[in-house]
DNA sequence: CATTTTTGTCAGCGTTCGCTGACATTATCA
DNA sequence: TGATAATGTCAGCGAACGCTGACAAAAATG
């Protein structure tokens, strides 16, 4: 599943604990946050604490995977090459 | 890259930016955040605000994916069924 | 149906957020 | 080397966090 929004993060939490067949109380108790936390957070409450989804997550047993830009198929490297900083430089160098 | 901490995330970020040769001032303005806020992230800074992360994510194109678990290999569903629920239940059944 | 469990809502409280703006401290580079 | 950019640090401020505790609503169970 793919994280965008707070939103979609809400879903995956919440999918995932019915899956496991835990309440909010319980799940709360696990990840060390109040149920009050638990429910605003599945509700994709957009301005939680990052390190409690974080902890969310790993007491859910879901991993988070950031791509770094995954291969961009074949071909050289798409934009490596600065074009600003180069033309900023060659600006400034007179001739 | 696997997220599990503020800091792992603090570090992707950073990585991310250089690689795009982007300062933190320009960043920040395509985040729509303070130029605070990037220098707080790539510290690692634990309480940031879920719906700016993602933003940033965003801003970095890096996409964020949660594995609901992968498949854990071959064999049945692990542990699917509750034992819990069903001794309870069994408890509570006198015979 | 009645009962129990689960989920959602409310208010008040102390803590911390993210912001601004100015000022150190390092890189970077000619 | 000196000058510029980039990064880091500080303090103050309004706004929102996450917590507790009690209660309401909804869902599950028998």
């Amino acid at each position: 599943m793919l994280i965008r929004t707070p939103a979609d993060l809400g879903a995956v939490i919440r999918d995932r604990r019915k899956r496991l067949k835990l309440d909010q109380s319980t799940l709360a108790k696990r990840i060390g946050v109040s149920r009050q936390w638990v429910i605003e957070i599945e509700h994709g409450h957009p301005r939680a604490e990052l390190a409690l989804v974080l902890r969310a997550l790993d007491a859910l047993g879901i991993p988070l995977n950031a791509n770094p830009e995954l291969k961009t198929s074949r071909g050289p490297a798409p934009t490596a090459v600065d074009i600003n900083a180069i033309v900023a430089k060659a600006k400034k160098s007179k001739t």
